[in-house]
DNA sequence: ATTATTGTATTAAGCAACTAATACAGTAAT
DNA sequence: ATTACTGTATTAGTTGCTTAATACAATAAT
């Protein structure tokens, strides 16, 4: 329910991912129509154009299908949304890695911080 | 000495972040000067004002100091740069294992992922 | 003393992202 | 047929980032 948008990049990208998120966990199952442009934009507090480009620019990705006058749906290949999920994530964590990478910090390293995270539950 | 600016930030917060990770990687010593905002600028191919910019930022970390008519010099303070070394390197896990935990990745799965991104290098 | 270099400030211009306010065409529902 | 909803397009105005071209004061070097 919560977009969480932030004024440090172009608000139409961070749309394009947040809607992106919710379909490949499901939120937004495979066939399933997702809101108007309309509905999009007020729920997220932003101009329709804005939420616009946004899912235009998420039609290329293959994710959702355009019906015309009828909306759009979420496609309804599940495989192909796993895959797009896992390519997400191999992306994120190689840019972590390159990052900690330039930080002086090793994939050795990074195993032992995320463990080290992880007790501070306990507190 | 590769500045890796992209069009997707403002230029300016890319500058801060490169010049940082160079102080806290040692490749700008504690209590060295740092090279002038107009040198900067032509290094990294941007204008002075943006360098300015950049440099005034980056003072508030504390990190540089102003020398006035004299330049800017990295902190005399080693422990601090360390400090914020790790800083930076917590903050940058943080938001990876949210951004996973986002596409229902746990720390667990994330650290497998990266003892298979290790393996792939064997190629 | 003069010169060069430092940081800093100012003004103007351009550009991309975003908002705003409409308008239009197609289709589903009634 | 009419109504209400879809996506789409257009035009205009605002804002923040960036570049550009100077200018100024303070200091280091000579």
């Amino acid at each position: 329910m919560a977009w969480n948008l932030d004024g440090s990049r172009p608000i139409y990208l961070q749309l394009v991912e947040e809607i992106r998120r919710r379909i490949v966990t499901g939120e937004y199952p495979p066939g399933s129509h997702i809101p108007s442009v309309r509905d999009f934009a007020t729920q997220a507090s932003v101009n329709p154009n804005t939420m616009q480009r946004a899912l235009t620019e998420l039609e290329r990705t293959q994710l959702i299908e355009n019906q015309r006058t009828n909306g759009r749906t979420v496609t309804e290949d599940a495989a192909m949304i796993e895959r797009e999920r896992r390519m997400i994530a191999e992306q994120e964590l190689k840019a972590c890695l390159i990052r900690m990478q330039k930080l002086g910090i090793s994939p050795e390293e990074l195993i032992e911080m995320i463990r080290e995270s992880g007790k501070e539950k306990e507190n």
